[in-house]
DNA sequence: ATGAAAGCGCTAACAT
DNA sequence: ATGTTAGCGCTTTCAT
């Protein structure tokens, strides 16, 4: 049982051909069909495949793609990792985990990055994912962030388009009769955070009389907790809240009934990213929702394009989505219903 | 810049060394302080470090392990890759991912699975698992189911120890004065749902009087609501609900409120697996605690074990984890707290 | 401690 | 269409 396993030229022997012909039978070559159903017999009957070590060794592509990502906690990623593989899988990839709390020494995992040979590297929020990026582009290695862009580093990006989710929440919020208003942004070096605090506060300083508070919940529950109190506990509380993450709008939402606050009656609160469980009963999270489908449909056309040369310029993604409105914030009169308690605003 | 990437003689020719004085110095082989030395520099300047393909085809070890899992909306799941990841990362190993949500043909993910040479392979709740197991076992690549167990192939496999904890959540609701029972279980072919639901009904039928309904909520979201209305529209309506994973009982928790319940109150609601979500004050489920670190071990252990030769007989390992009270249920007097709202019973 | 040489299992010219 | 040959980049005996 614990025997070699059987090579190339294991097939070839028995099926009586040379080891090219069973390579090519098994790689879309040119092989007659009698010879072809010889060696997949052979094969078949050594319950040979071919080794893709091997194969990559010399037409040094792994069909491996890195997928970077700090944890999974943020109930977006399991999401994004599901459906990433899916269409991974579809072109012929698969995908090998990097996932990166914070490492404090970042050569060991630069090492496997590169060492590994992959044909392709996603930053999808991932720490330290400048530093990353720039080693991986000096190699030739084809590299996208995802969500989180570093513009000062000449990587590609996809991401939603952050500064116009951020700026219809904040119309939509006025439009709802909203006049106080909270803002939880997420980590200050993060471009997502940033991106979309930043046209949050510009859209809101359109309307003379509207008042905007601010506190960072750092992108995670525990800060959200506290964040979300400090706002509400305010002599002059802002009567609707938006998170710059659904992570965090979902925090603030139980922080808010903590306080015996009734979200989408007495509070309004609003999330980005429509994560799959801001539909839940229990939340009913109005959400900004990043384009998913798309988005990862353009990262992957931007790798197979950077697997063909480097680009002259690196691609900059901003795709556009959309405000699903539940029950967790007031409803403006126009929205559109698109299901039950479930609707779309385009205001 | 799209010039071709440095090789160890590249190194080695800088250095002024053999390439296996190379190979040597990055593996932990023996080399005098000076030459290694000289090779570390030179490595520097030309920014070469292994290519483990290559060094898988000599050595055959790949240093990637596969994840096969159908999919990631039980919350449960991310929480055993993050955990798993992080364990296999500290030994060296990196995980490539196989989300296999049924596929209809697995010829074509059994070429993968076999042809990247992984050094070994987890069955987490694989759909087909049981042919996969038995077609890796054959090529003689380490393999261990996780969670879900198929006796019938003789493969090893570590889950949490579901008779126990069924039993023990019965134990508890009985003495939580409740008398007519609920179980929602999760899909028939599961040892998780099999073993779980026998165990929670045996342990019942030794308290006279206490009468048990069933449902079964496929171990999905939809599923699991259309279950816990079957069971509490009855004329004499379950007080207690055990839902066999965390994901249902979630659901379950939902759909009760939705009726008007009040889990903790009027209706207790208990689940399996503890969820990072289970804590949330939306939910304070119930739940009987897998012991995940322990599980990890026990498999990261099995495989290695596999990789130093072929084990004599397969090795099962059920785990015990405990019971972890929050406010979903009623609680018996005899619940020691550990926290706000939050207790262990070990009835 | 170091180098020379062989080879891991495959693909890709190049002949035929 | 098929076989022959030469590597891919590394590790590993085996000498020295």
């Amino acid at each position: 049982v614990s025997t070699r396993l059987p090579t190339g030229s294991d097939v070839a022997r028995l099926a009586g051909v040379s080891k090219s012909a069973v390579s090519r039978a098994f790689s879309g070559g040119a092989v007659s069909d009698e010879a072809r159903e010889r060696i997949m017999d052979a094969a078949r009957t050594l319950k040979w495949r071919p080794n893709r070590t091997a194969r990559s060794l010399t037409t040094s592509q792994s069909k491996l793609i890195g997928l970077a990502i700090t944890h999974l906690d943020n109930q977006f990623y399991p999401e994004v990792v599901q459906r990433l593989h899916e269409r991974l899988r579809q072109a012929g990839y698969r995908m090998v985990l990097f996932i990166t709390h914070g490492e404090a020494d970042l050569d060991p995992v630069m090492d496997e990055l590169l060492g590994y040979r992959l044909d392709g590297i996603i930053l999808a929020s991932s720490s330290s994912a400048a530093r990353v990026a720039a080693e991986c582009q000096e190699t030739g290695v084809p590299v996208v962030m995802f969500n989180n862009i570093d513009a000062r580093c000449q990587v590609s990006g996809v991401c939603a388009d952050n500064a116009a989710g951020a700026a219809q929440v904040a119309r939509f919020f006025v439009a709802a009769g909203h006049r106080r208003i909270g803002l939880i942004s997420g980590l200050e070096e993060t471009s997502s955070s940033i991106e979309r605090s930043a046209a949050f506060a510009t859209a809101l300083a359109a309307f003379p009389g509207v008042e905007l508070a601010r506190e960072s919940g750092e992108y995670s529950f525990e800060g959200t907790v506290r964040a979300t109190r400090a706002l509400l506990s305010r002599r002059d509380a802002p009567d609707a809240l938006f998170c710059v993450n659904d992570h965090m709008a979902i925090a603030a939402l139980q922080t808010a009934r903590g306080i015996g606050l009734e979200p989408g009656r007495n509070i309004s609160i609003a999330g980005f990213d429509n994560v799959p469980i801001a539909s839940w009963p229990a939340f009913q999270l109005t959400s900004y929702a990043q384009p998913l489908d798309t988005m990862i449909e353009a990262m992957i056309a931007c790798l197979l394009d950077q697997m063909r040369g480097p680009l002259a310029a690196p691609m900059i993604a901003r795709l556009p989505g959309q405000l699903i409105v539940r029950a967790s914030t007031r409803w403006p009169h126009d929205v559109r219903a698109t299901g039950p308690g479930e609707g779309v605003w385009t205001g």
